[in-house]
DNA sequence: TTGAAAGCGGTACCAT
DNA sequence: ATGGTACCGCTTTCAA
């Protein structure tokens, strides 16, 4: 089923059918029904592909982030439900390209055979050769995530240095002076990732000038290695009596480190970070943390990018967000007493 | 840089190019390299639009799943991701698709503008206009989930039946007498959800077998929900001590609930159910679960879909998955006796 | 207001 | 072993 049998049936040329359906010149309003009569007859719809080829659009965009192994965290994963269902309002479809690095085979393909008209980049590295390349070539794209000099181009970011020095100064205002960081991967803070590194650069540099006490840790992307993480933490400073996270796949074992050294959040122990805010609320106590709008970034994102596929020289737009602490359940002021008997818990040495 | 100009500067015919780089017709070694110098020196490769239009293939496949409105499930989460990853070791990108039924645009576009060689379908119901649609039409696809009438299509699907059975024999055995479900979302329920319906049935006809009292709930997608269903639970049936549930994203809130109500767990109160691994070991304690293998279905999806798609007429096939209860740590034999002192927590009335 | 025809960039058949 | 060319299905310019 293709044009040319719309136009057959319906008497007049293939152009004329074109016409009439996309606006784009004049049609008869007689002609037009008559083709419209027989389109909706026969269920036709134009070819992608032909189209694509013949205007040079896919009306598509790609979604690029790094192949998560087995696990995407929950706010990766909030990232593309977003921006699917944001590009679903403007009718665009959404290709995924699990690619880490310019190299990665999706990404070539994505790029060098057209298959999108631009594309929304994940994880941003500090220097990210994925998007350097994009750069240069001129291709239309927007970074979740800024790099080390994001002036001029187009992203949207999360503030980690202040959102990490927030979670600090609400710490040390509730009194609390050992305080430890868990941080994404060590192989993920040394390839530079932005989170990473700016999250430690403002956690330290608060801390620093607070005076506090701290020790940084990385931590691998799952339960199993928070756990390990905390008992490392209590391990290197029993003394220490919170910490800051930028770990969310990590959030549960480190709940569960806790409890099992016997600590109970918040009385004696504070925890908090940044998290999306639907996954802060499943932990019990639900944690206090500066809410990662991941939603509201990837709706911004595709904003961003139909504008710039719509107004190829429009200049680079970008929206630096710097949600505030929600406070919850998770943190407290610094040894805080009992005020019943039942918040007496998970003490291991109890008459 | 089309495949013109590089004939043109390899002094060969488009043919010849075409040829040299997909192998099809034999070429001397002599002109294959020239073509594959200049080849490599522009960098060219061919447009993903021209060779589809051409050949009538997009090296594509789409994934579909319902809108979630702001929040997709781990388990949904996870198939997403192995199934891009699966697709992505055939050289096949995956576009998505957010649609729940037959009429969504989104759906619309990637069939009738044969956007896609394939799909996979997630969160199948029972009667699943969608399916019926893509059979009607001959279309390849794979369903992540079965149908009311599974022969003779191509599918990969969990035993929610045998699974939530699994489940009420395993607290059966412990002891339990009074116990609750809680399902998805009572609006899925009713439209048809394989896995809520199939679920739903297996837990009571287990229950009535084991001559168990019963109560059945249908809870919202959030932690939120899960709080308040509890509680709905513990007010219906004080008595209860224990409950299964289907509903992943509930569970955060099912805990916490039980911690609120004092019920600690599984002392005082066993939980169980089916979720995805990754997802149950971040609760503390660690839910005791029959494991979505999530990543495994979506790779048998894909590898199912590309066999589909490499051979046309070979005959439907599936896989009916089942997999065992990991006993982790959140159910204990009913009315158990506190080991040590440490073990009493979360009990409001403590002298 | 409409039609004819030249692309878009590949693939593959038919020749040589 | 290689070249010429029709064709995939749609868009758009040029003409009428």
């Amino acid at each position: 089923m293709n044009i040319g049998e719309i136009a057959k049936r319906a008497g007049v040329s293939r152009s004329t059918v074109s016409y009439a359906l996309s606006g784009k010149r004049p049609v008869s309003e007689d002609t037009r029904q008559r083709i419209q009569r027989v389109v909706d007859e026969l269920g036709y719809q134009p070819s992608a592909s032909a189209r694509a080829l013949a205007n040079g659009r896919t009306n598509t965009i790609g979604l690029v982030f790094p192949p998560a192994g087995n696990h995407y965290t929950g706010m990766q994963l909030d990232f593309i439900g977003s921006v699917t269902e944001a590009a679903a309002a403007y009718d665009y479809d959404v290709l995924l390209s699990p690619s880490g690095v310019d190299s990665d085979r999706s990404f070539q393909r994505l790029l060098g055979e057209r298959r999108v008209d631009g594309a929304i980049l994940m994880e941003i590295r500090l220097e990210d050769d994925r998007l350097d390349h994009l750069t240069a070539v001129g291709f239309p794209s927007v970074a979740i995530g800024r790099t080390a000099r994001p002036e001029g181009s187009w992203w949207v970011g999360l503030d980690h240095t202040a959102l990490a020095a927030a979670c600090v100064h609400h710490l040390a205002d509730l009194g609390h002076r050992r305080i430890a960081f868990v941080n994404r991967p060590e192989q993920l803070l040394r390839a530079g990732y932005e989170s990473a590194q700016r999250g430690l650069d403002g956690f330290t540099k608060a801390a620093a000038e607070r005076g506090l006490t701290v020790r940084t840790y990385c931590c691998g992307d799952d339960a199993a290695s928070g756990l390990a993480c905390l008992e490392r933490i209590l391990h290197d400073d029993p003394a220490t009596t919170a910490l800051v996270t930028l770990n969310e796949a990590a959030l549960g074992g480190l709940y569960r480190g806790l409890a099992q050294a016997g600590r109970h959040v918040p009385r004696d122990f504070s925890v908090t970070g940044v998290v999306a805010g639907r996954w802060a609320e499943t932990v019990t106590p639900q944690l206090t943390a500066a809410d990662v709008p991941a939603e509201q970034m990837g709706r911004l994102a595709v904003d961003l990018l139909v504008e710039r596929l719509d107004h190829p020289d429009a200049p680079a737009r970008n929206h630096l967000l710097a949600p505030p602490i929600s406070l919850r359940a998770s943190t407290a002021p610094v040894g805080t007493t009992p005020a019943d008997p039942a918040a007496d818990l998970l003490v291991p040495t109890h008459p």
